[in-house]
DNA sequence: TTGTTTTAAGACAAAATGGTCTTATTACTT
DNA sequence: AAGTAATAAGACCATTTTGTCTTAAAACAA
Protein backbone atom coordinates (compact mmCIF):
# COMPACT_ATOMS: atom_id res chain seq x y z
CA UNK A 1 0.00 0.00 0.00
CA UNK A 2 1.03 3.53 -0.70
CA UNK A 3 -0.08 5.18 2.09
CA UNK A 4 -1.06 3.54 5.25
CA UNK A 5 -4.64 3.76 6.45
CA UNK A 6 -3.97 6.62 8.83
CA UNK A 7 -2.69 8.44 6.19
CA UNK A 8 -5.98 7.86 3.94
CA UNK A 9 -8.33 8.54 6.58
CA UNK A 10 -6.91 11.82 7.87
CA UNK A 11 -6.73 12.74 3.94
CA UNK A 12 -10.21 11.97 3.62
CA UNK A 13 -10.84 13.47 6.67
CA UNK A 14 -9.54 16.93 5.91
CA UNK A 15 -10.92 17.08 2.39
CA UNK A 16 -14.13 16.81 4.01
CA UNK A 17 -13.61 19.84 6.07
CA UNK A 18 -11.79 21.58 3.17
CA UNK A 19 -15.26 21.25 1.82
CA UNK A 20 -17.33 23.16 4.40
CA UNK A 21 -17.56 26.43 4.89
CA UNK A 22 -14.53 28.22 6.25
CA UNK A 23 -14.71 28.67 9.78
CA UNK A 24 -17.09 26.27 10.58
CA UNK A 25 -16.69 23.88 12.77
CA UNK A 26 -17.03 19.96 12.02
CA UNK A 27 -17.71 17.66 14.52
CA UNK A 28 -15.42 14.37 14.72
CA UNK A 29 -18.52 12.72 14.57
CA UNK A 30 -19.81 13.87 11.64
CA UNK A 31 -17.01 12.90 10.04
CA UNK A 32 -16.35 9.66 11.13
CA UNK A 33 -20.57 8.90 9.94
CA UNK A 34 -20.22 10.15 6.48
CA UNK A 35 -16.79 8.88 6.12
CA UNK A 36 -17.50 5.46 7.67
CA UNK A 37 -14.56 5.66 9.80
CA UNK A 38 -14.36 4.96 13.24
CA UNK A 39 -14.88 7.83 15.10
CA UNK A 40 -12.14 6.97 18.37
CA UNK A 41 -9.36 6.11 15.22
CA UNK A 42 -10.21 8.58 13.38
CA UNK A 43 -9.92 10.94 16.45
CA UNK A 44 -6.69 9.77 17.13
CA UNK A 45 -5.34 10.69 13.74
CA UNK A 46 -7.10 14.03 13.74
CA UNK A 47 -5.17 15.14 16.47
CA UNK A 48 -2.01 14.51 15.10
CA UNK A 49 -3.00 17.08 12.53
CA UNK A 50 -4.16 19.43 15.46
CA UNK A 51 -0.89 18.60 16.89
CA UNK A 52 0.47 19.85 13.56
CA UNK A 53 -1.57 23.30 13.23
CA UNK A 54 -3.66 22.02 10.09
CA UNK A 55 -6.41 22.10 12.07
CA UNK A 56 -7.97 24.15 14.89
CA UNK A 57 -10.34 22.23 17.33
CA UNK A 58 -12.74 23.61 19.63
CA UNK A 59 -14.72 21.92 22.50
CA UNK A 60 -18.36 21.37 23.59
CA UNK A 61 -21.51 21.57 21.82
CA UNK A 62 -21.82 22.88 17.94
CA UNK A 63 -17.65 22.38 18.51
CA UNK A 64 -15.21 20.21 16.58
CA UNK A 65 -12.70 21.01 13.84
CA UNK A 66 -12.24 23.24 11.12
CA UNK A 67 -9.07 24.08 9.31
CA UNK A 68 -6.51 26.64 10.07
CA UNK A 69 -4.84 28.75 7.82
CA UNK A 70 -1.92 26.23 7.68
CA UNK A 71 -4.57 23.99 6.47
CA UNK A 72 -5.94 25.68 3.76
CA UNK A 73 -2.73 26.20 2.28
CA UNK A 74 -1.64 22.80 2.76
CA UNK A 75 -1.16 20.34 0.19
CA UNK A 76 -2.03 16.61 0.49
CA UNK A 77 1.68 15.47 0.59
CA UNK A 78 2.04 18.20 4.08
CA UNK A 79 -0.85 15.86 5.44
CA UNK A 80 1.24 12.96 4.21
CA UNK A 81 4.80 13.90 5.29
CA UNK A 82 2.55 14.61 8.53
CA UNK A 83 1.12 11.08 9.21
CA UNK A 84 3.67 8.73 7.39
CA UNK A 85 6.77 10.55 7.56
CA UNK A 86 8.69 11.84 4.70
CA UNK A 87 11.00 8.22 4.33
CA UNK A 88 9.05 7.43 1.39
CA UNK A 89 9.77 10.56 -0.55
CA UNK A 90 13.85 9.92 0.30
CA UNK A 91 14.72 6.10 0.70
CA UNK A 92 15.78 3.82 -1.46
CA UNK A 93 13.01 1.42 -2.92
CA UNK A 94 14.70 -1.76 -2.03
CA UNK A 95 15.50 0.10 1.26
CA UNK A 96 19.41 0.32 1.15
CA UNK A 97 21.06 2.78 2.84
CA UNK A 98 23.95 3.45 1.05
CA UNK A 99 22.01 3.69 -1.80
CA UNK A 100 22.89 6.83 -3.68
CA UNK A 101 23.77 7.84 -7.63
CA UNK A 102 28.04 6.33 -6.77
CA UNK A 103 26.66 3.22 -5.56
CA UNK A 104 22.89 2.66 -7.07
CA UNK A 105 20.59 0.13 -6.54
CA UNK A 106 18.82 -1.04 -9.97
CA UNK A 107 15.95 1.05 -9.24
CA UNK A 108 17.66 3.91 -7.95
CA UNK A 109 17.63 6.08 -11.26
CA UNK A 110 13.85 5.22 -11.96
CA UNK A 111 12.65 5.71 -8.35
CA UNK A 112 13.93 9.08 -8.21
CA UNK A 113 11.85 10.30 -11.32
CA UNK A 114 9.14 7.84 -9.80
CA UNK A 115 8.73 8.76 -6.62
CA UNK A 116 8.98 12.84 -7.68
CA UNK A 117 5.91 12.38 -9.87
CA UNK A 118 4.11 10.67 -6.49
CA UNK A 119 5.32 13.89 -4.88
CA UNK A 120 4.23 16.31 -7.41
CA UNK A 121 0.67 14.19 -7.85
CA UNK A 122 -0.02 14.99 -3.83
CA UNK A 123 1.20 18.78 -4.02
CA UNK A 124 -0.23 19.41 -7.48
CA UNK A 125 -2.61 21.75 -4.76
CA UNK A 126 -4.03 23.18 -1.82
CA UNK A 127 -6.90 21.87 0.48
CA UNK A 128 -8.56 25.35 -0.15
CA UNK A 129 -8.36 24.72 -3.75
CA UNK A 130 -9.50 21.13 -3.95
CA UNK A 131 -12.61 21.97 -1.37
CA UNK A 132 -13.32 24.49 -4.33
CA UNK A 133 -12.64 21.64 -7.23
CA UNK A 134 -14.43 19.14 -4.92
CA UNK A 135 -17.88 21.18 -5.46
CA UNK A 136 -17.49 21.38 -9.26
CA UNK A 137 -16.53 17.54 -9.79
CA UNK A 138 -18.40 15.87 -6.91
CA UNK A 139 -15.18 14.67 -6.48
CA UNK A 140 -15.71 10.58 -4.17
CA UNK A 141 -14.09 11.05 -0.72
CA UNK A 142 -16.46 8.27 0.43
CA UNK A 143 -16.91 4.38 -0.50
CA UNK A 144 -20.66 4.60 -0.44
CA UNK A 145 -22.22 7.82 -1.69
CA UNK A 146 -22.46 8.74 2.36
CA UNK A 147 -20.91 12.58 2.09
CA UNK A 148 -21.86 14.70 -0.72
CA UNK A 149 -20.60 18.39 -1.38
CA UNK A 150 -23.75 20.50 -0.57
CA UNK B 1 6.39 2.04 2.64
CA UNK B 2 5.99 1.24 -1.50
CA UNK B 3 6.83 -2.20 -1.00
CA UNK B 4 6.61 -4.54 2.22
CA UNK B 5 10.03 -6.06 3.80
CA UNK B 6 9.39 -9.37 2.35
CA UNK B 7 8.68 -7.86 -0.74
CA UNK B 8 12.48 -6.32 -1.04
CA UNK B 9 13.70 -9.07 0.68
CA UNK B 10 12.58 -11.37 -2.01
CA UNK B 11 13.19 -8.63 -4.85
CA UNK B 12 16.92 -8.23 -3.50
CA UNK B 13 17.39 -12.68 -3.37
CA UNK B 14 15.92 -12.42 -6.93
CA UNK B 15 18.87 -9.94 -8.46
CA UNK B 16 21.25 -11.98 -6.31
CA UNK B 17 20.68 -15.72 -8.08
CA UNK B 18 19.71 -13.12 -11.44
CA UNK B 19 23.85 -12.94 -10.78
CA UNK B 20 24.67 -16.30 -10.40
CA UNK B 21 26.20 -19.06 -13.71
CA UNK B 22 22.81 -19.69 -15.04
CA UNK B 23 21.95 -23.50 -13.78
CA UNK B 24 23.84 -23.07 -10.46
CA UNK B 25 22.56 -23.49 -7.26
CA UNK B 26 23.22 -21.34 -4.36
CA UNK B 27 22.17 -21.51 -1.15
CA UNK B 28 19.58 -19.15 1.04
CA UNK B 29 22.49 -19.17 3.65
CA UNK B 30 24.47 -17.81 1.50
CA UNK B 31 21.93 -15.06 -0.07
CA UNK B 32 21.01 -14.42 3.56
CA UNK B 33 24.69 -13.99 4.51
CA UNK B 34 25.61 -11.94 1.98
CA UNK B 35 22.04 -9.87 1.82
CA UNK B 36 22.34 -9.08 5.22
CA UNK B 37 18.51 -10.43 5.68
CA UNK B 38 17.87 -13.20 8.42
CA UNK B 39 17.83 -17.00 7.21
CA UNK B 40 14.53 -18.30 8.25
CA UNK B 41 12.45 -15.04 7.02
CA UNK B 42 14.33 -15.19 3.59
CA UNK B 43 13.84 -19.37 3.63
CA UNK B 44 9.97 -18.76 3.69
CA UNK B 45 9.79 -15.32 1.29
CA UNK B 46 11.55 -17.97 -1.19
CA UNK B 47 9.30 -20.60 -0.93
CA UNK B 48 6.79 -18.60 -2.12
CA UNK B 49 8.76 -17.26 -5.35
CA UNK B 50 9.42 -21.40 -5.59
CA UNK B 51 5.57 -21.90 -5.07
CA UNK B 52 4.90 -19.70 -7.76
CA UNK B 53 7.85 -21.42 -10.36
CA UNK B 54 10.28 -18.32 -10.17
CA UNK B 55 12.60 -20.58 -8.91
CA UNK B 56 13.89 -24.16 -8.34
CA UNK B 57 14.85 -25.68 -5.41
CA UNK B 58 17.33 -28.85 -4.69
CA UNK B 59 17.62 -30.02 -1.41
CA UNK B 60 20.93 -31.45 -0.02
CA UNK B 61 24.39 -30.54 0.18
CA UNK B 62 25.53 -28.53 -3.23
CA UNK B 63 21.75 -27.92 -3.10
CA UNK B 64 19.80 -24.05 -2.64
CA UNK B 65 17.77 -22.01 -5.48
CA UNK B 66 18.43 -21.29 -8.52
CA UNK B 67 16.06 -18.92 -10.87
CA UNK B 68 13.73 -21.10 -13.37
CA UNK B 69 13.03 -19.96 -17.36
CA UNK B 70 10.37 -18.22 -16.19
CA UNK B 71 11.78 -16.49 -13.49
CA UNK B 72 14.56 -15.58 -15.31
CA UNK B 73 12.54 -13.91 -17.90
CA UNK B 74 10.21 -12.42 -14.84
CA UNK B 75 10.02 -8.49 -14.69
CA UNK B 76 10.16 -7.30 -10.71
CA UNK B 77 6.22 -6.41 -11.27
CA UNK B 78 6.07 -10.10 -11.40
CA UNK B 79 7.67 -10.90 -8.40
CA UNK B 80 6.00 -7.88 -6.27
CA UNK B 81 2.85 -9.07 -7.78
CA UNK B 82 3.94 -12.66 -6.08
CA UNK B 83 4.60 -11.62 -3.05
CA UNK B 84 2.74 -8.20 -2.27
CA UNK B 85 -0.26 -8.65 -4.43
CA UNK B 86 -1.51 -6.97 -7.33
CA UNK B 87 -3.31 -4.27 -5.23
CA UNK B 88 -1.21 -1.34 -5.28
CA UNK B 89 -1.34 -0.79 -9.13
CA UNK B 90 -4.93 -1.15 -9.45
CA UNK B 91 -6.94 0.40 -6.03
CA UNK B 92 -7.70 3.59 -5.56
CA UNK B 93 -4.95 6.01 -3.77
CA UNK B 94 -7.10 6.62 -1.25
CA UNK B 95 -8.60 3.03 -1.13
CA UNK B 96 -12.42 3.91 -2.21
CA UNK B 97 -13.85 0.51 -3.43
CA UNK B 98 -16.12 2.82 -5.69
CA UNK B 99 -13.88 5.04 -7.31
CA UNK B 100 -13.42 5.29 -10.90
CA UNK B 101 -13.64 7.77 -14.09
CA UNK B 102 -17.92 8.27 -13.29
CA UNK B 103 -17.18 9.51 -9.72
CA UNK B 104 -13.65 9.48 -9.21
CA UNK B 105 -11.66 10.44 -5.76
CA UNK B 106 -9.46 13.85 -6.03
CA UNK B 107 -6.68 11.78 -6.79
CA UNK B 108 -7.92 9.17 -9.27
CA UNK B 109 -6.73 10.53 -13.02
CA UNK B 110 -3.33 11.26 -11.30
CA UNK B 111 -2.87 8.50 -9.87
CA UNK B 112 -3.58 6.41 -12.59
CA UNK B 113 -0.35 7.38 -14.57
CA UNK B 114 1.68 7.59 -11.54
CA UNK B 115 1.05 3.90 -10.58
CA UNK B 116 1.13 2.76 -14.45
CA UNK B 117 4.92 4.44 -13.80
CA UNK B 118 5.47 2.49 -10.89
CA UNK B 119 4.63 -0.63 -12.97
CA UNK B 120 6.50 0.78 -15.51
CA UNK B 121 9.49 0.85 -13.68
CA UNK B 122 9.71 -2.62 -12.37
CA UNK B 123 9.04 -4.07 -15.65
CA UNK B 124 11.51 -2.41 -17.74
CA UNK B 125 13.94 -5.35 -17.84
CA UNK B 126 13.47 -9.15 -17.00
CA UNK B 127 15.94 -10.79 -14.57
CA UNK B 128 18.05 -12.22 -17.01
CA UNK B 129 18.57 -8.56 -18.31
CA UNK B 130 19.07 -7.43 -14.82
CA UNK B 131 21.80 -10.08 -13.73
CA UNK B 132 24.23 -8.35 -16.74
CA UNK B 133 23.47 -5.20 -16.16
CA UNK B 134 24.34 -5.82 -12.51
CA UNK B 135 27.89 -7.14 -13.59
CA UNK B 136 28.36 -4.48 -15.88
CA UNK B 137 27.26 -1.22 -13.29
CA UNK B 138 28.42 -3.01 -10.37
CA UNK B 139 24.27 -2.59 -8.56
CA UNK B 140 23.76 -2.44 -5.51
CA UNK B 141 21.84 -5.07 -3.59
CA UNK B 142 23.55 -4.83 -0.06
CA UNK B 143 23.25 -2.33 2.54
CA UNK B 144 27.10 -2.85 3.32
CA UNK B 145 29.43 -4.06 0.57
CA UNK B 146 28.81 -7.85 1.31
CA UNK B 147 27.42 -8.58 -2.42
CA UNK B 148 29.85 -8.13 -4.98
CA UNK B 149 28.95 -9.28 -8.33
CA UNK B 150 31.59 -11.57 -9.72
C1' DT C 1 23.36 -47.29 7.77
C1' DT C 2 24.50 -43.18 9.85
C1' DG C 3 25.55 -38.57 9.71
C1' DT C 4 25.59 -34.10 7.31
C1' DT C 5 23.76 -30.51 4.43
C1' DT C 6 20.29 -28.54 2.48
C1' DT C 7 15.11 -26.90 1.68
C1' DA C 8 10.00 -27.39 3.48
C1' DA C 9 6.67 -26.65 6.76
C1' DG C 10 4.66 -24.86 10.44
C1' DA C 11 4.47 -23.36 15.35
C1' DC C 12 5.57 -19.57 17.89
C1' DA C 13 7.08 -14.72 19.37
C1' DA C 14 7.83 -9.74 18.68
C1' DA C 15 6.81 -5.45 16.67
C1' DA C 16 4.01 -2.38 14.03
C1' DT C 17 -0.38 -1.01 12.63
C1' DG C 18 -5.14 -0.64 13.18
C1' DG C 19 -9.01 -0.18 16.20
C1' DT C 20 -11.84 0.18 20.80
C1' DC C 21 -12.91 1.92 25.19
C1' DT C 22 -12.77 4.77 29.36
C1' DT C 23 -11.80 8.87 31.75
C1' DA C 24 -10.59 13.62 31.72
C1' DT C 25 -11.35 18.38 30.22
C1' DT C 26 -13.65 22.22 28.06
C1' DA C 27 -17.60 24.72 26.84
C1' DC C 28 -22.34 25.37 26.28
C1' DT C 29 -27.39 25.03 27.95
C1' DT C 30 -30.96 24.97 31.12
C1' DA D 1 -25.19 24.44 39.70
C1' DA D 2 -26.07 20.47 37.01
C1' DG D 3 -26.38 18.23 32.80
C1' DT D 4 -24.90 17.67 28.02
C1' DA D 5 -21.94 17.79 23.97
C1' DA D 6 -17.84 17.90 22.22
C1' DT D 7 -12.34 17.09 21.91
C1' DA D 8 -7.94 15.21 24.50
C1' DA D 9 -5.41 11.69 26.35
C1' DG D 10 -4.12 7.37 27.12
C1' DA D 11 -4.90 2.49 28.36
C1' DC D 12 -6.05 -1.47 26.16
C1' DC D 13 -7.03 -5.05 22.52
C1' DA D 14 -6.85 -7.18 17.63
C1' DT D 15 -4.70 -7.88 13.38
C1' DT D 16 -1.01 -7.91 10.28
C1' DT D 17 3.68 -7.99 9.41
C1' DT D 18 8.11 -9.33 10.62
C1' DG D 19 11.12 -12.45 12.61
C1' DT D 20 12.70 -16.91 15.24
C1' DC D 21 12.80 -21.62 16.23
C1' DT D 22 11.98 -26.58 15.80
C1' DT D 23 11.04 -30.61 13.27
C1' DA D 24 10.54 -33.07 8.98
C1' DA D 25 12.04 -34.45 4.46
C1' DA D 26 15.31 -34.94 0.71
C1' DA D 27 19.81 -35.74 -1.09
C1' DC D 28 24.49 -36.69 -0.56
C1' DA D 29 28.83 -38.75 1.68
C1' DA D 30 31.40 -41.79 4.42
Amino acid sequence: MLLSKSCVYGLRASLYLASRKEGEFTSIKEMSTKLDISFHFLTKILQQLTAAAFMESYKGPNGGLRLSQKGRDATLFDLVVAIDGIELFTQCALGLPGCGSEKPCPLHESWIDTRASIQAMLEKTTLDKLGKQGKENLFRISATGAFSWS
